[in-house]
DNA sequence: TAAGCATTACGACGTACGTCATAATAGTCA
DNA sequence: TGACTATTATGACGTACGTCGTAATGCTTA
């Protein structure tokens, strides 16, 4: 049974983004990456709260400085925030945020192909549900 | 110039979804829709910094008890929120994200020809942007 | 080994939010 | 009108988070 772990913030999101895009970084580094906007000891506490939410783990290399990493992946998280969204704001339809997230994005000639690739599936497993209700 | 609303919290949208659904409710109102789960003067409270933030109003009506609305639309607040997902989950893609929403949604067959045409229309503007660029 | 920089540990402060109690008002009807 | 009930106004408290300062430790190298 994995520990339910709490949903990230946008801010907590700011930082596992980059730890789920560079892997497993020192505290000095992702300072660094976010262009030391904001205080050394600001990404320290940051981090180590996500730490302690269980959304990213410590391990200390045998030389160097401590390294910090995700536990959790996109998916899950988007996952949580998805949900809320189906549920709460376009009244348990997944269609209109669909129809958000496609428009205005600009999508390549893969991208569109994974999408009808997407839909396609939808529609076998929605053909599957009635056979078999 | 329309004033920048903060991003509601998911337990912001709690409220939000039921003024959505029901349109303007007094607060006993909410409070009942609530099933009573939480105190009164905890939904004032809630209700009112929804105001604060300019996500609700408050409208005194010639009689009979003051009535809380939403002033932002749905799609407004599943924008904000999308965004942050795009941008720091899926980064940068809008593939996965639509995964996610269609794998374990169960779709009508009407939901599965909007989707489709979706699809369709982003087929049609990716076109557009070729030829125009 | 001692100076100096890098890393880490602590503690603090403000704002946002969820929770609620209590007190003041307003409305209703016997 | 006076007693009840419904509504509204205030003020509080705890936790989460973003922000940081300062102090303690550790590591390198002159």
């Amino acid at each position: 049974m994995s520990r339910k772990r709490p949903k990230p913030t946008s801010g907590e999101m700011e930082l596992l983004s980059l730890l789920w895009q560079r892997g497993a970084m020192s505290l000095s580094e992702v300072h660094e990456a976010m262009d030391r906007r904001i205080g050394y000891t600001t990404v320290q506490t940051r981090l180590n709260r996500l730490v302690d939410k269980g959304l990213a783990a410590k391990q200390k290399p045998r030389r160097g400085p401590t390294q910090y990493s995700a536990t959790v992946q996109p998916d899950e998280v988007s996952a949580g925030h998805l949900d809320v969204l189906v549920e709460r704001v376009a009244n348990g339809s997944v269609v209109p945020l669909v129809a958000q997230l496609l428009d205005g994005a600009r999508l390549s000639r893969d991208d569109l192909k994974d999408l009808r690739q997407l839909v396609r599936q939808a529609e076998q497993r929605a053909r599957h549900e009635e056979t078999s209700s």
